[in-house]
Order: C-alpha cells, then structure tokens, then sequence
RNA sequence: GCGGAUGUGGCGUAAUUGGUAGCCGCACCAGACUUAGGAUCUGGCGCUUCACGGCGUGGGGGUUCGAGUCCCUUCAUCCGCACCA
C-alpha cells in the first residue's frame, strides 16, 4: 500500500482516545511540565488554518518533553461565556447554551483531526456550572479582602475591621476609594451596619461604586478599557460612550507595582512586556496643592515655571470656582467639549482650548495668585484632573499660555527659543526659582518635596494610568455575580450555596425598565438560609415580584473572569474534582505554574493582565504555588488569508476577453470583459470593480475560469460565457479566434488575479479550513507545513501552495522503508558512517531546534535528512527505529505508524525515550573554524582534521588572511588544543 | 507625536550569532520514463556577462583582515499607546 494517510490518522487518533494515553497523572516520579494553549472561545465559523498554529507548537513542544521523560501536562478547554452566542440567542432565540454545546463540538471534531496529545480528561468549560462556581468562589475571596500597604499583600477584610475596632483608619495604610475620610475607632463603632459595610465597600478587592464606565448602548453594557478600541467596542465596533454608572469594579491597581516588578522575573516577549508596561503607566512626581486644588506633576523642579492651573471640564470643582461674569463661557465651553465625540478629541492633538473660571489659587511657594483655567487637553481620568501648566516646559501649555496670553516664565538658564516653543530641558541650572536657584535637575527634586511636605503643600507620589477594571455586564451569557442585596447593599451569599446557577429568562433582552436580562428571571432572589427561618417550602416557586428574600445581582461577569485563573483548573485532574476545592494542594504544588504558555498577543492588556493579577491574590491567600501564572510565553503570529481578486470592468456579466496584448477591448464599450491586473493597471481610467474569487478556484494567482464560470457564485451562465482574442497562441490547448466561438470543455485557460492578504472571512471566500487539507494532505503534512511556514512569532499569510514541498516529504520518507509493493521492508545491517551522520545531524538539530523555538528550521533539517537517506538508498532498521522518535512530535501518526511496523509496542513511542545525539558520527573531514592570533583577533581556517601537526602549519603559513597577520613573521607559536589550532603567537 | 518590531532571489524563508550569502520548499526552465500527466525521477535556477569577471542582504556612511549580522544616519512597512501633566 501507499502512504494511506488518513487510514493512519484516524487509525491512530482512535487508539490514542481509546487508551487514554495522553492522560496525565498528578503523582509522577518525573519532572514535570505543564504545556498551555490559549484556550479558544467556541465561535460558530468553526476553526480556520490558522487557529491551530499555536496548537500545533505547543503540541510538538509537549510531545517532544514527553520522550525526554517530561509528566507533561497538556490540556484543553473552552471560555465558552461570552457575546456572540448571547447576540444569536437574541436574533433566533435559541440557548446560548445550546449554541456553545453546537459549536464545542465542531472545535472538538476539528482539533481531534489534527492528533493533538491533549489530556480531555480535564476538559473545562467556563459556562459549566461546577466550573463557574469557582469563578464566583474567587470573586467572593475579593470581595473579603482589602490591600494592606504594610505588608505589601490582600489580606482579609476581617484585620480590616479589626484595625478599625482598635483605632479607626488612621493609621491604616489601604489601596481604597478616593473618598475615603478619617475615623476613630470610637467613630467606628458608632457607625450602623450599614454605614459600616459602606466603609468596608470602599476598601474591597471587589467593590461597588458609582464610576465612569464605557458605555455600549448597542451592545447594552459596559465594556472594560481594553475592551475598547478607538472609541468602538472591541467586538461588534459599535460607538461607546461615557456614562456614570454604579458599577462592580475590582481594585487591579493595588497590584499595580507588582504587576509592573513581576514583568523582569518572566520569559516574555518584549514588546508584550513594553505593553504592559504602557498600559500600568507608573509615573514617579509629585502631588502639590495649589490651594484647594491638587495637581499631579512628573516635573515638581518646573513649579516656579507654573503661570496658571488647568482642570479638566468635568473637575468637580469647576462650578464652584466659577465666577459670575464667567459662567455664561464656561458653561458654554462644556457644553462644546461634550459635544466632541472621543474620537474627535483623540484626533485633534495639534490645538487647545480653554476658558477661564475666573478665579484664582494660591501657588503654594510663591504666595502668588495664578488663574484657573478650563481645557479639554486635561484628562478627568488621569492624576487629579487638574495640572499646573509650566508653559516653558511642557508644550501644549505652551500653546494655551500663548493663544489666551498667559505669561511664559523661563525657569532654566539652557531653556532656549521660548518665544517658539516650549523647552523641557533638564540641563542647566535653574532660575526664577526661589528655593532653587542655581541648583541642577538632579538636586531639585528633594530640596522641593521636602519643602512642600514641611508646608504641608505636597508630597511624593506615584502615579499610574492603570484603571481599576469594571467588572460588570449587564447581559445574560455569563457567571452571575454570587451576591444579593438588601437595604441597598451588597452582601455575598453562603458559599456552601455556590454555584449560583444561571437562571432562565424568556428573552435575553434588556427588561422594559431598562434592567439587565437576569430582570427577567423568576425566582431570581435570595433566601438566606441562616437569616431567614422561614425558608422557602421546597419547590416552592416564587412568582415575579413576590417579596420573599432579597434581590440577586442582575448583571454577570465579564467575559474575562472565566479565563483568569482556568490553567489552575487544569491542575485538578477528573477525579480531583469532586474535592471542595478549586483545585487540591497537592496538586497545586505539584504543577506550581505553566511552564510554557502559547497564545495570541491581542490578550497583552486583557487576559493576560487579569491573569497576573488574580494570581498574585491568590497566592497571597496562599491558594497558588507562585506569584507569576505563565513563566514563559510565546505569541504565534496570526495567519492572514490570502484573497484572490479578479478585476472587472463595472457592470461586465459573460464576456471574457483576455487582455493582455490589447489596451482596449475588440470593439470597445459593446465588450463587458473581464481584465487581469495588469490590464487593470494600464486601464486605469475605465470604472472597474474588484471581485473576490474562491481560492480554491486559483493556484499560483492564475484563476481556472471554467471552474469559476461554473460556480453558482458567479452569476455567470456556462452556456452564455465568451471568450475573445486575437493573440490565439496565448492559450495552451485552445484556440480562440476573434469570432466569439462558446468556450466549452477546455481544460486550461491563464487569468491572473490579484492577491491580497487579508483577514480570513467568509465574505472574501479566502477561508482555508483545516478539515479540507486534512483530507487531501493528512494531519501530518498540515502540522509539518504550518510549522514550516516560516517563524512561529511571524504573522505571515496562509498560502497553500507549498504544501506539496512538505506532503512530498512524507510520502518520500514513508517510501523509503517500503518496497515497490508497498510491503514495510528494513534492512538489518549496520547503519554505514554516513548514515548515521544523517541521524545524528537531525537529532542534534531537533533538540536545538525545539528549545528555541525554531520549528520551521527543523522542517527544513527533516527534508534535507531524507534527501540523504534517499540518497544512500538507507532503509536500515536502526536508523529508522531512531528516526522516528525525532520526527514524532511533529507527525506523530506516521511516526507512530512505523514505530509499530518495526515490531515495538503500539502505543509505545508516545513515551520513548529521546535519542541520544552522538557527536563522534558528525566528525568531519574539513570544516572552518576560527583562530586567533595573539589571543586578539579571528579568523577562518579551512584545514583537514586528520594532516599532521607540520602539514598544518604548512597551511597556516600559505594561508593570506593569516599572513597578513603574521605580517610576514613566522609563528613562534602555534597552539593545539584537540588537533585544532586555536592561537598563533607571534 | 512616543514606544516596539521588521526589511535578504519571482515567492515563503535559511545563514554555525562577526567568517564562502541564498540551506529547504514553492514557482519556473530543461531532460528521462510515459498513450497521457496537475504522477515520478534527474539536472538547472540572485542579477549581469559568450566567457574571464563584476555587482549583490531597503538607501547612505562607519568599525573590522572580514559585516545580512556591530555602530551612526536615512527611508519604507507593520504593531502597540496616544493631549498621561
């Protein structure tokens, strides 16, 4: 037989799911490694070509530390809450839940095709019940923490209130809300309850607050700040808005510092680190007060360069510090910024605009009174609103001091050109500084914020963009939140009550009254077990509206609570997970964290943040092994689609006419044709559409027309097409005069298309599903040319068309242990010298390949390694044996195949042991290497390994890069060491 | 505007990390076998030149015996952030 491809395949997928042998143990005597993919929402398109890139990689990876005699583990899962299934459920009706069971098992059915080695034993699901209760369990131990800046770790709410029942929060030292004033432990007590939870609400790790959120009106929800891009919502791109709303929010900004410290004890891209970087924004400076207003600056050594104050149009202060006879321009200021949409205010960065309050404030080291402004170039996001503006130093202060005529004080001796534009050097020595005159930017900084703390004016502080991350959504498909509310607050329900199931509703629509879709839910209430003796009767069902019990949340979790702490999950193997824990200890300190982890780089700011941060809470609660989740991480491009486009002249419908020798058509505008690219361009001026074509229409950019003549798609009728040109030699196998002939059964005709790499979508008909390359190829040749597609970390688009290159490979490797009647045949002779330097090269190769990553290259290696073997005719059973241990984890249902053709175990190679590289078989005849002379400088030196010490030198002495060093002296000395020269003296 | 990355044949890429640039594959060309080839095998394939040779890693400059690799500068493309005080 042939190379029966899919036979093998499927053969050999079946046999790994029967005997379970990718599943995992929690006890192993072996080392571990926990190998992890991203795991993907289950969208209703079903995977692409390029979806599984990372999989593959990470597969080989696992794969390949498995024969090092790595306990690997390896998994799989779904975050299976989220938008789009919820958007179908409201347009057809249908369950999300049916529609993700739907599309879960088409991933299932389609990654199964590809051989991966996951252990579906742990298979998670985020919209399963006994996994989200976790989810709600964590949001729980959140909400029962608080920040303590003394120990630098969460700590529970309870040394919290214990703190406050000794001596009130005076010298508590907590990441909490804003607004929080001092108290005694005498206030304390004499707080209500509810004044009391009040307090506590602002010092939670989970909290509720009314704040400013983004706002999806389209969508119905809010949206996180990674969430959106540009102004629009992430998925979907709808217009969002600013809204001040009560919302669930969770303090990520306590973490901030070691969330930014942590990022230098990873293995991460850079770049993905750069961004993390950006997005926590830490910035060292200052907070002054001017007065009532408090500013926030990185550059306190400019403040005798500060002419007047800034705030932001929404400043809480603003209306109080406005004067009567400038309401009226205020007022209409704000009204103009409101009006501006956030993208105008993004895009207009070159100009400013202001009005002034009115008043004045004290500047607290010169006593002077400097008038407050308004302007829109000040973010209420950021610092405090408000900013002293230096225009000599900071340009668009420059700007505004400029257009409204405020004074531009020179603060610097090397300030230079002010009347131009602002300077914010911090060279020289400054001047009209008072306090520092004279003194450098070195020495500013201290002697000012020690003045400031002494007034009692301002301190040192540090400053991040990091925003708290809104936690709620008010939509249906996802984890409710697990608390309830009475007397306006909230309160967590009873653990031993999770999971709070999500209920049913009739639609998932917002209610009348505006509430979230869980509105509509009956019996959505909360019956407090140990508070309420009159518990509900069982199966007793309340009506809507009946005032038993307290009121659940109605909003859900976001989409991303799911999937910040799914890899601990993965810990628990199937049993484990009847256990009252997330996960058990044991297995936890076992696995500790991933050691690799393989995902997309769009989850920089989103999920891979959340991550971090969840984790380090829970290693503080002493839940997890390690404060950072993912040691190491590798992002794998995005495979683009390649679309190919024929361009047409608008309104053509039957006629082609192959333009390349004619700039015009036969008989001019009557002729509706069809025009190549090139004749596109030289036809410039004619109106013409471009028209995607199916790919799979198209090889090497030439479209076959009767192929695409004959799809429904194309509105063309076979039987009315016409071909026209003069140029008949154009044309392999046909003739086509310039008599309109009806083209019919011809095999060959060349039109070019256009290529353009683009996202892969069903309205540009370039999706290549993997299902189909399968089929053709088998899963080994797709895993094999995904990798060999050029570097893991590139983007790079899909292009079938070497495929074949990779295909050949294995046929030609399979062919070479089998006879002309295709019967399995090896010799067992001796593997000769060159055989084995073929094996060794490749084992070396491998090894140094995987660990860094490189898989393209080892492709490569495996081709020119059969290429040899071929050559040397070498069907020897030791070399094979061998061979196929390398080659497995990237084809591993071939290598599987032969590993059993050779007589070992079925099964067994999943486990063997990895080969050992043997570098005396590489020893070659002549190679280059460098030497030095003097123990300086290098150079090449081509010499036979085996000559003797003075042939040697005969060489060294006839060698010119050599010579010119030796600057026609002689050697005194020429070092050895293993038969190689490695330093000359002269 | 700030930050990051990348630039090598017709195409995807490779280069022992400073040492013969272009491995491997695709495409293309020629040949063999064949009734046939969208099968298989063999050979060729950076540009230029009949040839010897010359030129070549986005452009310009530098360090070095030697640069795709290091330094400076410039251009182009992509990504991230974007009035962050």
């Amino acid at each position: 037989m042939d190379y029966q491809f899919r036979e093998i395949e499927r053969n050999w997928q079946r046999f790994w799911a029967d005997n379970s042998t990718y599943k995992v143990d929690n006890n192993s005597d072996k080392p571990k490694f926990y190998v992890l993919d991203m795991f993907p929402y289950p969208s209703g398109a079903g995977l692409h070509v390029g979806h599984p890139l990372g999989y593959i990689a990470s597969d080989i990876f696992a794969r390949y530390k498995r024969l090092k005699g790595f306990n690997v583990l390896h998994p799989m899962g779904y975050d299976s809450f989220g938008l789009p299934a919820e958007q179908y459920a409201i347009q057809t009706g249908q369950h999300p839940a049916i529609t993700t069971e739907t599309n879960i098992n088409r991933y299932r059915e389609q990654l199964d095709n590809m051989g991966f080695s996951f252990d579906w034993s742990r298979e998670i699901r985020t919209s399963n019940p006994d996994y989200y209760k976790w989810t709600q369990w964590i949001f729980m131990q959140l909400f029962n923490c608080w920040y303590n800046l003394e120990t630098n770790r969460a700590e529970s709410i309870q040394t919290l209130v214990n703190a406050f029942e000794r001596e009130g929060n005076k010298n508590v030292k907590a990441v909490a809300d804003e607004d929080v004033a001092q108290f005694s432990a005498a206030d304390w007590h004499q707080k209500s309850e509810e004044e009391k939870q009040q307090e506590l609400l602002k010092y939670r790790l989970t909290y509720l607050r009314e704040s400013t959120v983004n706002w999806c009106p389209a969508l119905g929800t809010v949206l996180a700040n990674d969430e959106v891009k540009d102004g629009f919502s992430e998925r979907g791109g709808y217009p969002v808005e600013q809204k001040k709303m009560m919302q669930w929010s969770m303090r990520i900004t306590a973490y901030a510092d070691r969330l930014l410290q942590g990022l230098n004890t990873i293995d991460w891209p850079e770049p993905l680190k750069e961004m993390q970087r950006n997005w926590i924004g830490k910035s060292v400076g200052a907070m002054v007060k001017f007065g009532l207003i408090s500013v926030f600056t990185t550059r306190v050594d400019t403040i005798y360069g500060a002419s007047f104050l800034v705030l932001a149009p929404e400043h809480e202060l603003v209306e109080e510090l406005t004067t009567a006879e400038q309401k009226q321009e205020i007022e209409y200021y704000i009204a103009q910024t409101k009006k501006k949409s956030e993208l105008d205010r993004m895009a207009d960065t070159k100009t400013v605009s202001g009005a002034f309050t009115g008043s004045y404030a004290l500047h607290p080291l010169t006593g002077e009174e400097i008038p407050i402004w308004i302007a829109d170039y000040v973010l209420a996001g950021y610092g405090t609103g408000a900013v002293m503006a230096v225009p000599s130093g900071d340009q668009r202060d420059w700007l505004f001091a400029t257009k409204y005529n405020l004074p531009i004080p020179a603060i610097s001796d090397a300030q230079q050109n002010l009347d131009q534009q602002a300077d914010p050097t911090k060279e020289g020595r400054y001047i009209n500084s008072n306090l520092i005159n004279g003194l450098t930017y070195s020495e500013a900084g201290k002697v000012l914020i020690n003045k400031l703390e002494e007034l009692g004016a301002g301190s040192g502080k540090v400053n991040f963009r990091l925003r708290d991350a809104i936690f709620g959504r008010q939509r249906y498909w996802g984890e409710p939140v697990p608390v309830y509310f009475k007397n306006g607050l909230p309160y967590l329900i009873d653990e031993s009550e999770l999971p709070l199931i999500l209920p049913e509703v009739d639609k998932y629509l917002p209610t009348e009254s505006g509430e979230p879709p869980l509105g509509r839910a009956d019996n959505w209430r909360y019956v407090p077990t140990k508070n309420n003796p009159d518990n509900l009767p069982e199966g007793k069902v309340l009506s809507k509206g009946e005032d038993i019990g307290e009121a659940y949340e109605l909003s859900t979790m976001p989409g991303w609570a799911g999937s910040s702490w799914y890899w601990l999950r993965f810990m628990a193997s199937a049993q484990d997970r009847e256990e009252n824990s997330f996960a058990p200890q044991k297995a936890i300190e076992y696995w500790k964290s991933v050691d690799l982890y393989i995902g997309g780089s769009e989850h920089a700011t989103g999920h891979l943040l959340y991550s971090r941060f969840w984790n380090m809470f829970l290693k503080d609660m002493g839940y997890v092994a390690e404060e950072e989740p993912f040691k190491k991480l590798i992002n794998q491009g995005m495979i683009q689609g390649v679309s190919e486009k024929i361009i047409r002249r608008a309104g053509a419908t039957n006629k082609f006419w192959h333009p390349n020798k004619y700039s015009s058509t036969p008989d001019g505008e009557a002729y509706t044709t069809f025009y190549s690219q090139d004749a596109a361009r030289s036809l410039s001026s004619i109106e013409k559409q471009e028209l995607n074509v199916p790919i799979e229409f198209c090889q090497h950019s030439k479209l076959d027309v009767l192929k695409y003549i004959g799809w429904q798609g194309s509105g063309l009728d076979i039987n009315q097409v016409i071909f026209v040109t003069r140029d008949s030699y154009l044309f392999k196998g046909m003739w086509y005069g310039f008599n309109n002939e009806i083209c019919k059964d011809q095999n060959s005709y060349t039109f070019f298309t256009k290529s353009d790499v683009e996202k892969m979508s069903k309205s540009k008909w370039n999706v290549v599903n993997p299902d189909d390359i399968i089929e053709k190829y088998g899963a080994d040749t797709m895993r094999m040319y995904e990798m060999f597609l050029g570097p893991l970390e590139q983007s790079k688009p899909w292009n079938t068309n070497g495929i074949e290159g990779v295909f050949k490979f294995l046929r030609k490797f399979w062919k070479l242990f089998h006879d002309d009647e295709f019967n399995f045949r090896v010799s067992d002779e001796k593997p000769q010298k060159a055989e084995l330097k073929a094996l060794h090269k490749i084992i070396r190769k491998v090894e140094e390949d995987v660990e860094r990553f490189s898989f393209n290259t080892s492709v490569s290696s495996f081709m020119i390694c059969v290429n040899e073997l071929t050559d040397l005719k070498c069907n020897k059973r030791e070399i094979l044996q061998q061979l196929v241990v390398v080659l497995h984890p990237y084809a591993p249902h071939i290598t599987e195949e032969l590993w059993k053709l050779l007589g070992n175990k079925a099964g067994s190679l999943s486990f063997a042991a990895y080969p050992a590289f043997n570098e005396e078989h590489l020893i070659e005849n002549e190679f280059a290497y460098p030497v030095s002379v003097n123990g300086k400088m290098k150079m090449n030196l081509n010499i036979a390994l085996n000559l003797e010490q003075a042939e040697v030198e005969k060489i060294v002495l006839s060698n010119s890069q050599i010579q010119h060093y030796l600057e026609g002296k002689t050697p005194k000395k020429i070092i050895f060491v293993k038969g190689k020269i490695v330093n000359l003296v002269i």
